[in-house]
DNA sequence: CCGGCAAGAAGAAACGTTTCTTCATTCAGG
DNA sequence: CCTGAATGAAGAAACGTTTCTTCTTGCCGG
């Protein structure tokens, strides 16, 4: 049984008898035709098994309108990390560029592979970029149009929408912990502007309620590695512990009952990130509440500007929420 | 500040000095040219700004390359759920794939989204397809070669690789339950064929060593739907619990203990899909271990095939390894 | 001097679709 | 009968790159 030879447009209008005009408008539905023609058209094609080359419309028409969403790897030995956040991100960034009338791609954060695919991108969202962020400068190097949802802390250059975390962290913690308190913060994996601004906001926190500040890096998000990162700071004199994210904070709250530690009474614990799992931990943790879905919008929006040319993109900040719960109470007004 | 024209590689080629051949030579790193002619042409592509269109590349020589992963939704409010065992998927696929010179693109499994798309894709991977699965219709309509992992179980026609989940849910039973046990299935979400082998695994189970199956459908994976669905099988008699998943079957822990239910010493638990989560819990939970980079490899390798035209593709099997644990301890002898 | 080979290079066509321009026919109204 | 409008349709060119074929020049060896 010997391969058939794709057929074209060419094909299809010489069976139905018709120029590749007619079989062209017959079945994007433009033009003016007959409905006779346009279902002797629709039948030949079908016959033929024609399929319309996506390549060759794009490069007579509008391209292909891709927007390439990439997310940076966050630390802890999975590929893929903060699931609920990203999860969220893809979601509503995906509508945002499809309403903008471009077609979102998921695309590894892997400059190696993006360079075989070769995609014919009109554009990207990087998604919490590392520093010096090897995607972001690959973007850059191939100009295709790029901005991030956070930001490359060791970059000056490009369009950024990111939480407001730094000010969001400080208010989780002006609302929960009493003056004075040592406070340790526990962090994993690549620093991200998130981290960095969530331990800027602790600092702020720090200098504003006479509190010290002791910061942890784990070496990865496993069990032992986390008990040791715990321990270190309640040696370290940590009378409250906030963890970068939500998926370190319950990490952080199985250390704490291994080291015989009550949450809150030895020990307040926050997260600077929240998920629905932190409402329903023993006891519930308090954190600060991003906003993934707006900043996915804002971030779709304004890629569209940066196509487009429009002369003047800035870059947004959004704020948070904060939820006090039971692993760090709010202060009595 | 008006906008400037794309530069195409005829605009390069005049202010080079050159023809376009030699410049899609200088810049592709082919033809014989001087190493002097290459630099110019360099210069001056990016003086210009000039990108070459991936598109018209793709038309010209050898297509993009593109094969689809889109992967079905599970049950449970969330986009995106079983997380560990997708991002597997997703990795080893995307490897596999790229090894055969295709490009991995992570699209929604979203016929609405898939149409406004569009892409020229080669073939595509549609990962735990539901019953009559709307993405694989789509896929055939517009004949675009497909394949799954896992089965739709309303369909006849389509090559797939899966799990021997069937045989591997049967052998932990085996393993784990005394003759005799009430066991309890519990399930959430729309039916997928992994779900169906277990169930037919756990009946396979019941059949040989004289147990009893009830099957429970959760509403959703909320605490509450998860605490009825379990009470009611415990209500019904059961004195063993299998969840369809990993997730479920932490959810299911979590009910067990606010029902005062002690496990093993009054309920034993498994799972019919292992996680690290699972070892780490307290206590560890038994459960039935999926491949999913095996089963991404063949999948990827077979969709090769497909596309190639060749012959004879066939489906595939891979066989589960299973980890009795405190939850249900292995029999002895 | 002549012929062959290698290096450098250009021109034309291919890839498959869309779109723009032009043409032909028919019908209706003045 | 003539003119204008509407309908149906075709042909050519555009889109931007790659590749194949052919040509030119210089060098070396017989």
């Amino acid at each position: 049984m010997s391969r058939q030879k794709k057929a074209t447009i060419r094909d299809v209008a010489a069976a139905a008898g018709v120029s590749v005009t007619t079989v062209s408008d017959a079945l994007s539905g433009k033009g003016r035709l007959p409905e006779a023609t346009r279902e002797r058209v629709h039948a030949v094609a079908e016959q033929l098994s024609y399929r319309p080359s996506a390549i060759a419309r794009g490069l007579r028409s509008d391209g292909l309108g891709l927007i390439a969403i990439c997310i940076a790897p966050a630390g802890g030995g999975g590929v893929l990390t903060d699931v609920g956040y990203w999860a969220a991100i893809v979601t509503h960034a995906s509508q945002a560029i499809l309403s903008t009338g471009h077609a979102p791609v998921l695309l590894p954060h892997n400059v190696e592979m993006l360079g075989k695919l070769r995609l014919p991108l009109d554009g990207a969202i990087v998604v919490d970029p590392l520093e010096r962020d090897p995607v972001l400068a690959y973007f850059e190097r191939k100009r295709i149009h790029c901005l991030t949802i956070g930001r490359d802390l060791q970059r000056d250059s490009g369009i950024w929408v990111d939480d407001d975390t730094r000010e969001g962290v400080r208010q989780l913690l002006l609302a929960t912990l009493p003056v004075g308190t040592c406070l340790g913060f526990i962090r994993v994996g690549p620093m991200k502007s998130y981290i960095g601004d969530a331990v800027d906001g602790a600092r702020d926190w720090a200098a504003e309620r006479g509190g010290r500040l002791l910061v942890q890096a784990g070496a990865s998000m496993d069990a032992p590695q986390v008990e040791a990162a715990v321990k270190a700071l309640l040696d370290g004199g940590a009378h409250a512990l906030i963890a970068q994210n939500d998926r370190l904070a319950l990490r952080v709250l199985e250390a704490l009952r291994s080291l015989g530690k009550r949450v809150p009474g030895d020990v307040r614990l926050l997260s600077a990130a929240d998920a629905p799992e932190l409402s329903r931990a023993e006891p519930a943790i308090s954190a600060a509440q991003a906003h993934p879905a707006r900043l996915a919008e804002l971030a779709a929006a304004r890629l569209q500007d940066i196509i487009r040319g429009s002369g003047d993109v800035s870059n947004a900040k959004v704020p948070m929420d904060i939820f006090p719960r039971a692993s760090a109470p709010g202060l009595s007004g």
